[in-house]
DNA sequence: AGTTCGAACTTGACGATGAAAAGCTTAGGC
DNA sequence: GCCTAAGCTTTTCATCGTCAAGTTCGAACT
């Protein structure tokens, strides 16, 4: 975005394209931007951007990475507040997830739309494994302080809570929580769905 | 898609361009069809759709209530071969949950795309809601006869279960199950989760 | 039966969009 | 001080969603 007085060769084209992406999605709020808003957004011809992205599509997969990192953000900065390996870690966490579902829903949105080839899908799904991870640790510190018997369930419980918590935030997000219950409170469900499964027996 | 000799008058554009549609969709595994594709396909020039949906979205918008019907072909069958009000009846609506998202997958992706008009996401919002009643009902049997005192959190449940599966379906769905944990069993894990959650003092 | 009317279609056109092609411009190695 | 190749530009094109204006036909009224 640093165009001092506009030179011919922008220099750092691809990175401010995703961010102006990014920040065309968010003022919009939905992902629905076209190639030529962000050419005139970064100061530069709409063609310029193939240059740097194979197609539309590449572009908005490096978006979507955008907002991994992101939710990894919120994710991280709520963990700092708690102590680690503590049911308030975990609630922390998932929390976390729902609020960056609701503050950020366009990159939400985009996030979880899978286009583009096989390519793209490996470093998407690299960024999502990072956040996975994150849950997958706070779990497994959870079990070895709590419930050593389990430590070794993990994994699948990573997965479940996960789960759940990504069904909360969809619901959440296509504002069906109120249709289905009307006095449903996300974060109340989530820490009631993790309790549940952090007591499945091994 | 009955034009017997073609005549001016369709007769059933609207439902036919529906049905159209969704062919479509199906034979190409994406939901990233032309308004000239369907009308081509209905034996019709493209504008004509415009008559009968207000624009593309709009007859979006209708497959999307068709792909919630099909969902409910998918669960009320299965729900037909259980006993009622059993943990296997709600694990039978969990899988086949888990199996619509597998067998249609375009279908189950677009289903969870919320554009529209405000009209159009009251219509979908009231198809979505029949699914989840069948849980809701499901969950609120199985409490009756197993746990009468929690009868009254079946809702709060029903939501949960059905985040929980969701999840897992979207997992699924973007190919994540095997990149956050390999040996993972989508039908396993929603089983697992659904006994943990059945299990919550109310 | 003939006229009329409006709904259901047609063709044609337009603006926006994604993308390719071909030609400038400039930094950096020789 | 050129030469080259990367990084741009303007031009161009096909496709797409959608609108406007004209055509066709069934039904309703005389």
């Amino acid at each position: 975005m640093n165009q001092a007085i506009t030179p011919y060769h922008h220099g750092d084209l691809r990175n401010c394209a995703i961010i102006a992406a990014a920040e065309l999605i968010e003022a919009m709020g939905s992902y629905d931007i076209t190639i030529a808003q962000v050419a005139k957004r970064t100061g530069v011809s709409a063609p310029a951007l193939y240059r740097h992205f194979k197609d539309k599509d590449a572009l908005l997969s490096a978006v979507r990475e955008l907002a991994h990192i992101g939710i990894m953000e919120y994710t991280t900065g709520a963990q700092d507040q708690v102590e680690h390996g503590t049911l308030e870690h975990l609630d922390a966490l998932g929390a976390a997830y729902l609020r960056f579902a609701l503050d950020k829903k366009a990159f939400f949105g985009l996030m979880w739309e899978n286009h583009g080839d096989a390519e793209e899908r490996r470093a998407e799904a690299r960024a999502k494994r990072t956040g996975f991870q994150l849950v997958h640790e706070a779990i497994e510190l959870y079990f070895r302080k709590h419930r050593p018997e389990s430590v070794d369930t993990a994994l699948q419980t990573a997965t479940l809570l996960w789960s759940t918590a990504h069904g909360i935030a969809t619901l959440q997000h296509n504002l069906l929580l109120d249709t289905f219950d009307e006095d449903a409170d996300a974060d109340a469900l989530l820490r009631t769905a993790t309790s549940a499964i952090l007591s499945v027996e091994g």
